[in-house]
DNA sequence: CGTTGTTAGTTACAAAAGCAACTAATATTG
DNA sequence: CAATATTAGTTGCTTTTGTAACTAACAACG
């Protein structure tokens, strides 16, 4: 056996990162739950839609890399809450284009400021630069769907 | 409202902290769940057990932040599996030591190893430097039980 | 055109997570 | 020492996720 009898659980990056996602995902959940019932995914949906305008599930899936029966369901609950409205595209009638309704605009621009202030709020007593460091590192890992192989 | 129109999804640290985390364990699962059909919990447990030797299921709750019916599940499962055995504490009957087996023991030595080298691989491009402020970041933001209160 | 292949999105079913209520044992307190 | 409170761990039930199979529309190719 190699020498890494010291290999601890809390050097073992998925781990940590597994940690800190779920610890800082608890913390924001309030404010959407609370505020406007919606899960994570819902959230995430109308992030979209509010920051980028008009969407097909499809493009929101490929963006935030959430797989299609999520959004499907997201986009459904949504619809429900009348936070969204589906408008099925002339030329191919597969897609349907979605949009903010004026309820679901609302809920946006607040979520987003909270979320702007829970970011800093979770940043609140680390180095800016290390804050950089951080993202820039999540941002390589997240784009790693090669990861499944092996090194 | 404030001035950040300009504040986006990639650049709110729960969100990038999920995909980090998602993409990461992703990378890792097939390790555990190939080789030795074990869950994430599983693992973890398998992990604690190995690294810290003879343990309650409370005891791994705490140190892992691990919700107790979770690991309750886990425990029921690696039993069946023989990776470990329990024992009633003689002085105390509610609880009782988990231990690995001679099974439990070579999965984890093999896991272990496995973990720290796609630990490894995950950091791979990373400069040394980022990854230690990455990881400084991430211990810090997981102990925050008191993030879930507004700022 | 019609047959085959793709694509967007949904649905059905199975696995897993979350939560609350429960059991059995020990601690506390009047 | 009896009544009450706590603690370790489990179980049952509901919500959420993952996977695969499905539908409907379009594309391509003969």
């Amino acid at each position: 056996m190699t020498k890494n009898d010291e290999f601890d659980l809390q050097d073992f990056l998925p781990y940590l990162l597994n940690q800190a996602a779920e610890a800082s995902s608890l913390g924001f959940q309030s404010y959407y739950k609370a505020k406007y019932g919606m899960l994570q995914t819902e959230w995430r949906v109308v992030f979209h839609l509010g920051r980028y305008g008009e969407m097909t599930a499809k493009q929101i899936c490929q963006r935030a890399q959430i797989h299609k029966t999520k959004i499907s369901r997201a986009v459904s609950a949504l619809e429900v809450k009348r936070f969204l409205t589906r408008t099925e595209d002339e030329k191919d009638r597969r897609q349907e284009a979605l949009k903010l309704t004026e309820t679901g605009t609302r809920a946006y621009r607040d979520l987003r400021q909270e979320a702007s202030r829970f970011d800093q709020y979770l940043a609140r007593d680390i180095p800016a630069a290390d804050i950089d460091a951080l993202k820039r590192c999540l941002r390589q890992i997240s784009g790693l769907d090669a990861a499944k192989t092996q090194p």
